[in-house]
DNA sequence: GTGACAGGTGAATCACAAC
DNA sequence: GGTTGTGATTCACCTGTCA
């Protein structure tokens, strides 16, 4: 059960979503008292005009008030007094993340260390699903990073090894996790049936941090509660949250879902399994790790075709450029063709087929 | 070839590894010259006591917090003037690359906001073959952040998106790159068969680089060169390259590499283009040269829509006239159309997009 | 029930040449 | 330097509808 109460309390207000300010709220709150913060504080965008699709539909774009700063000097001084509230919280052994992009995770990291974090780890949370970038003007922003630190260098901080590796079918956790973004039934809506919050986290992410840095029972804080997934699950985990939002629209989303929210859900679970498919891997990775040299002559299985091989991974033959598979599929006057299998290289006199790189990569990959 | 001269030259030393502090070599060099920046800055916050301030006073060890403090003064100092020097010389629309891990990144970071630069992205380098975390006490650190940033805000930088995306085999180039940390032959060694250098980066991720964001002939300058992987990978796509290093051992084994990489040919340097790189074609001319008729009606994609083409290459539709972008947009009621995209013309029953037309115009352009 | 297809959408610092 | 007009640009999902 959750209930909204006022900001101030002395005492610890377990499984609670506080109204207010973040920074009066824990600095209401008491010393040394919570185990992990999850932190999702605002971006800091700084988005200027309009972005539309190329089938011309609008980017619903963050352009809330609560993101909007007037310099990188007012972030600053908002995210010092913010992680120093939240410092002031820590149990000596507890540990913070934190979440952002670059237009503010290099505020943020900084900030830590300046105020005496130890920073852990930096975790790059890498989107299966993320937007594309419309006009093609810079990569496609991918992923978010989140930075692990502990109260004090040297802090024993917690860490479940096994339990991670576990999740990981028996392979060390590694830095990077890719995990889908929130979508689908997973999305919380408002009356109107709009998204109820614009940035909502996916469960699966909470759910890994939870696994990985708190026990059963241990105290988890929010100060930037939104929607309430990290309640939802710490609750699910057996873990009790402290939630702290200024927006009521949101609190009140949060209390009802985290109200529905069974202990122990098996299905949470299983979201967080990865998926293990087979990598695609680019031809162009070929060429950008030596195994092919621009320039290079591949020939077509059957020895009538010949193409050059471009530095950025296309081919080029008698009037055709493109990808392996295009222009293997002229050459032979194709719908389709497979340039994986369809072309070779030479090395010391021997003619071998490009799929055999393929899987030399393929290889190193599944280590 | 490449030649070790002594720094401070006023002129472009193109292709040379210049000996030196490189805040100093860099401020000998001429200002706006350099299309490119990569920089891999020392990490340093781990070496406590070997980190000197800029006036080479030497960094006390007092306690742990207070060590700690003095070093990240001290190493924020060095960043802000060495990132100080290389504003000044890249040209307005040149581009910076800085690579580096939690230690320092934040730091990296933050400073480039502050002096004014604009990042573009940060890309995360997913190691394939990372060092195990042995002790089990955290994730296994998998991945080091580059950041991507313009001169300024709204500076013109060169991005070559088709390129990128051919490597990436037709799909837009994401802000994770998968690539496996130098190994095997590619990791210089020492006489001793040591490992030359303690960070040797993959020419692979330099060439993904180089290829997005420059071009053939553009001038390359890395202020952290040590064993030259940014001149060898430079060299053999035909950019220009200029390097500073510290220590001479390191630029010893770097002139040696350099001499025998091969650059690519010419033409497996063609990278493919984007099509603003395309000649511009005006709809008027395919009036005028007849491939349509004045009076003749054209439809849009969707065949909801239909205009008719009048004498100056201006269309006619319902209440709207107009070029075939502007009539496209009204009558789609969409902030904009690409009207060679969006109508098409009807040859013997057949409908047929008259970008078709422009193709062939620009086919004969070719000749 | 199932598959095909159309439609929608996600923390985004997202154009540029000609006049 | 400001204004105007051309025309370039998307990936991996999810949902709901209809056959």
């Amino acid at each position: 059960m959750t209930n909204t109460i006022e900001k101030g309390a002395a005492a610890l207000p377990l499984n609670t979503i506080i109204g207010g300010d973040c920074i009066d709220v824990m600095n209401g709150l008491p010393a040394n008292s919570v185990d992990l913060i999850f932190a999702d504080p605002p971006y800091n965008l700084q988005l200027k005009g309009q972005l539309h699709r190329p089938d011309n539909s609008k980017v619903d774009a963050v352009d809330d008030h609560w993101d909007q700063f007037s310099s990188f000097v007012a972030y600053d001084q908002f995210t010092k007094e913010w992680l120093k509230a939240a410092r002031r919280l820590l149990k000596p052994n507890g540990s913070i993340w934190v979440i952002g992009s670059y237009h503010n995770i290099f505020r943020v990291g900084s900030a830590l260390q300046d105020a005496g974090y130890w920073i852990l780890n930096d975790v790059v949370w890498r989107k299966s699903n993320p937007m594309p970038n419309f006009r093609g003007k810079r990569f496609t922003n991918a992923h978010e990073t989140m930075i692990w630190a502990s109260k004090n260098e040297g802090a024993k901080y917690t860490f479940n090894y096994e339990a991670l590796k576990a999740l990981n079918e028996g392979i060390q956790m590694r830095s990077d996790w890719v995990l889908p973004i929130c979508t689908g039934h997973e999305r919380l809506k408002d009356a109107n049936g709009d998204k109820a919050h614009p940035t909502q986290k996916p469960e699966s992410l909470l759910h890994r941090i939870l696994i990985g840095a708190t026990n059963p029972g241990d105290v988890v804080l929010d100060p930037f509660f939104g929607t309430g997934t990290t309640g939802a699950v710490a609750k699910m985990l057996g873990r009790e949250f402290i939630g702290i939002e200024r927006e009521s629209a949101y609190r009140e989303v949060a209390e009802k879902r985290i109200e529905n929210v069974r202990k122990f859900d098996r299905d949470a679970l299983q979201v967080t399994a990865s998926k293990r498919a087979e990598p695609r891997v680019p031809f162009g990775q070929l060429v950008e790790r030596g195994m092919l040299r621009p320039g290079e002559e591949l020939y077509s299985m059957n020895q009538r075709h010949k193409a050059k091989v471009r530095a950025d991974g296309t081919l080029v033959g008698d009037n055709v450029k493109g990808s392996i598979h295009q222009v293997g599929a002229h050459l032979e006057n194709a719908p389709s063709c497979n340039g994986w299998t369809y072309w070779c290289f030479k090395r010391e006199g021997k003619t071998i087929p490009i799929d055999v790189l393929r899987q030399q990569i393929r290889a190193e990959l599944q280590n």
